[in-house]
DNA sequence: CGTAACCTTGAACGACTTCAACTCACGTGG
DNA sequence: CCACGTGAGTTGAAGTCGTTCAAGGTTACG
């Protein structure tokens, strides 16, 4: 049943990409109007991390900031590779993977502005990081915000409750997984993609759907088939309309959340 | 596929055992030869949340602790009750569930001496943590704790450590629920067990299984049948004995590790 | 406008579930 | 001491849901 043996993941090199001082990631700096992007303008200031902070600290994380940017498809990390930074994402989606030996890929989350990548308690990622769409990051040295954590209190607070948010999030997709049918899981990912809207504040009848259909079945543990049945099917019976291949309209909320469980 | 509607939910209400002052709590106290343990005996002194501390900070951290015990299958916090305590496992597995509105459970975790239990950012639990076998808990107020990791930088940092390892096991039961077969499931998860026991520190060449098959099924997302073919299929290729019903031992751990894959 | 990647749909297959019967371990009471 | 009963685990047969394989349709982008 589950084996999706993936022959077709061409990853590009991604060695400029993590190096600060790259011509990819100073072009994009550049590229800002006004150049370097300070964190009070930042659209990423009201997330976990950021918000909260006290001015003073807030302008300490900026000092230890780099920002960069990745087009669709690029990988920023890939597991294995040492741990030294840690990303918060200011614009755009990106998603957390692993591949096992044989291919097959698990999605392990999708992110979106305001969370955060790298944080692990190893010296290497265990995951790649890819981005969904177009991406703007804040790279921040992970030696340099452990100072920042041990200097501001605060700081480290704040990323506890990232940290927890992070656990519940993975709970959820855990229960997704292991208990509910296909149909049910899409509903389920149509919800939590409209409460991560909401969460935006980027309330809307449509929500984009930037990942491909092959992302949602990887993140859902299907094939990328009974992702489109489920979708259809959902189509069929009214509770969704997709007025686009890459977004979709919750017409009727109650049905979903019926078949999601109030779980 | 996967509705499993379970309708043999009893549960025992926790309500004294979640008295600081209940009689059971302070009968299981006194019960210890030499009444209260202290941090420094505890069999969780090496747990990631105790190890690494200073004897005057594990003094601060025991004064805000309280012992209790748990009868096998009692829940010490049900889902909805408000988080106002963090527990640290002592002795004996625990488990982590989540109930679907249908009654379908999924096990988010089974937990071990030196885990803890109940640290979230929400003001409920969104879990139930019932004991797999009898269990020793240390309980702290939840406040309290906040306080003290105001005062102990350390103690905060150890925190973090947890977190990002709850993280990782999260992220492994994942891809275990997304990507990989029953026969797979069942590998990956005894060898999961066994990694477990030698982090404990009590290698030996037989696994004990303090969980139930249905438990089992409930965390690997299967059915209890399957899992009882799974183990039976690994007992006849050679690669596990079952000495009883609740101990495995691995005979060829290779062959398990394939069938996991590396991931 | 054309090509390639992505998506949808259909049909056959297979893995896991469901339903059902049976075995085993264990504890209780006659 | 053993019969009995209960709960847990195993095994078999049939059914279901999701996968696999295959073909056709759509979208995006140069």
């Amino acid at each position: 049943m589950n084996y999706n043996p993936r022959q077709d993941r061409t990853v590009e090199p991604a060695a400029e990409i993590d190096d600060p001082r790259g011509a990819r990631a100073v072009a994009a700096m550049k590229a800002r109007a006004g150049g370097t992007l300070h964190c009070f303008q930042c659209p990423a200031r009201t997330s976990d991390l950021c918000s909260g902070l006290p001015d003073r600290q807030l302008e300490d994380l900026f000092a230890a900031s780099t920002r960069l940017t990745l087009g669709r498809g690029q990988t920023l990390v890939f597991e294995g590779d040492p741990a030294n930074h840690v990303y918060n994402i200011s614009r755009g989606t990106m998603m957390l993977t692993r591949l096992g030996p044989d291919g097959r890929r698990q999605i392990l989350a999708f992110l979106f502005r305001g969370h955060m990548i790298g944080f692990t308690a190893e010296t290497e990622y265990r995951f790649n990081a890819e981005a969904v769409s177009d991406v703007e990051l804040c790279r921040f040295d992970k030696a340099k915000l452990e100072e920042l954590f041990c200097q501001h209190a605060q700081l480290e607070k704040q990323f506890r409750l990232v940290a927890m948010k992070v656990i519940e999030a993975n709970q959820e997709l855990i229960f997704t997984l292991g208990r509910r049918s296909a149909v049910e899981r899409v509903a389920a990912f149509l919800l939590f993609l409209e409460q991560t809207q909401e969460q935006l504040g980027e309330a809307g009848k449509t929500i984009p759907l930037p990942m491909t259909r092959t992302d949602i079945a990887d993140y859902l543990g299907l094939t990328i088939e009974t992702v489109s049945r489920a979708f259809t099917k959902l189509k069929t019976s009214k509770a969704i309309r997709l007025p686009t291949l890459h977004s979709v309209e919750i017409v009727r909320r109650d049905e979903l959340a019926d078949l999601a469980g109030a779980a």
